[in-house]
DNA sequence: CTCGACAAAATTGTCAACAAACAGCGTTCG
DNA sequence: CGAACGCTGTTTGTTGACAATTTTGTCGAG
């Protein structure tokens, strides 16, 4: 029963953060009613406070509110976040492409470093350590694009879909299987292949997509024996 | 001088609709300064209610916002534009795509019927009202579409880039320019050609890519003869 | 036993006031 | 004469309380 990080400074923007890590730790579990009221005693900050917080984190998607009706932590079905991975489809081969043009050769080695740590990680068998990484080359693919637009919507999104990702990169033979399209995708962008890139990051978020589905199935029928 | 509209109920929803209008309509100038006091007499509303639609309207990427030194109305630079841009190509032509496989017949009818209405406003020289029926060619693609996702990211983006978009659609000779464009797009999805709708969207965003360069360097050039 | 109306509790929406931070300007010191 | 300092006015950040709305619980009639 970790009783919430009710600490540091109240400020408008320490709580944003705060409950939108709650929801992405998993602390709000989906449609669990956020009450302003209690947020607001959990948090040390005013009504007001966490009630800006929540208008933010509506526009982020993670909690949805209804008119004098409250907010609830925002439940992403299945179909929602293969629509997710289709829109990061677009974006992030957009901001591989991108990436591959622009790319110098500092950031080269930093990129053939990370698929190297991705390697190791998942030969020995460290998968958050990862999923880690893997969250980490997707933000430097965007951070070098430059393209800040796409980048924002992927951020965004992200977040919306962090429960999903988390579930697939849990799933036995999920790291074997996306650790060579990460590679294709890095191999692309440090060669200036802006055509492969684009096209290794579109095979990269179909492969999420199936196993998106897949991981659904499966654990449906798990359900009922 | 627009006394502006004081009027209607002051409702939270109400007022991020009225200032979100007043600065898509251009009643609110890229960085006037939004003073909560000023906004809160103007739309006779609390300051609290403002202060709420502004951070609504932050997320929406329409006002700017830094620590303890107010809101103003965001300036989208050409740079920035073109982004924007670069991410509805791709997200557009996805949309497109998912309509073409989905389109109902009656839809093929109602797109169609759209297509012979711009026809006729570029025909008639009605510049204001083929780009409404611009606009509303997007929206219906993307509703066919049910991509709810990138339906609402591009509803986000559309509102940051009216200000480049009505500047183009001014131009001379545009609409000629895209008229065949969007028919292209309509085509493509009444044949359930998804490739096609994709690639048509694709080549329509590129046109405005080059059309807002050239738009903007026309402008510079005009203003140092 | 179920359905509908009524009342009470809880929760959100709104408001006015207070405190903190920043910007501009005049004063004073080097 | 120039620059640093402090002051004042304005604007935002925050707080607490009040009003409106929804939800929940209860009672009575059919």
């Amino acid at each position: 029963m970790t009783e919430s990080a009710a600490d540091g400074q109240p400020g408008e923007r320490s709580v944003v953060a705060a409950i939108r890590d709650a929801i992405v730790r998993g602390e709000f579990v989906p449609n669990q009613r956020l009450v302003e009221a209690d947020l607001s005693g959990q948090f040390a900050a005013s009504r007001a406070t966490v009630r800006a917080a929540l208008i933010e984190l509506t526009n982020e998607g993670l909690v949805e509110r209804v008119q004098n009706r409250g907010a609830r932590v925002r439940a992403v079905s299945l179909e929602e976040a293969v629509e997710i991975s289709e829109v990061r489809m677009m974006l992030e081969s957009l901001c591989a492409a991108k990436a591959a043009e622009r790319v110098s050769d500092a950031e080269v080695g930093e990129l053939k470093e990370l698929g190297e740590l991705m390697h190791q990680a998942v030969a020995g068998g460290d998968v958050v350590g990862y999923s880690g990484l893997n969250q980490l080359l997707h933000r430097r693919v965007r951070e070098i694009s430059g393209q800040r637009t796409a980048a924002q919507v992927l951020e965004r999104l992200r977040g919306q879909s962090v429960r999903h990702q988390f579930r697939l990169a849990m799933r036995p033979g999920r790291p074997q299987v996306s650790l060579p399209e990460h590679v294709a995708i890095i191999d692309a962008i440090c060669a200036h292949d802006a055509d492969g890139a684009a096209a290794a990051a579109r095979a990269h978020l179909g492969s999420v997509i199936e196993a998106l589905k897949a991981a659904d199935a499966a654990e449906v029928s798990h359900l009922r024996p």
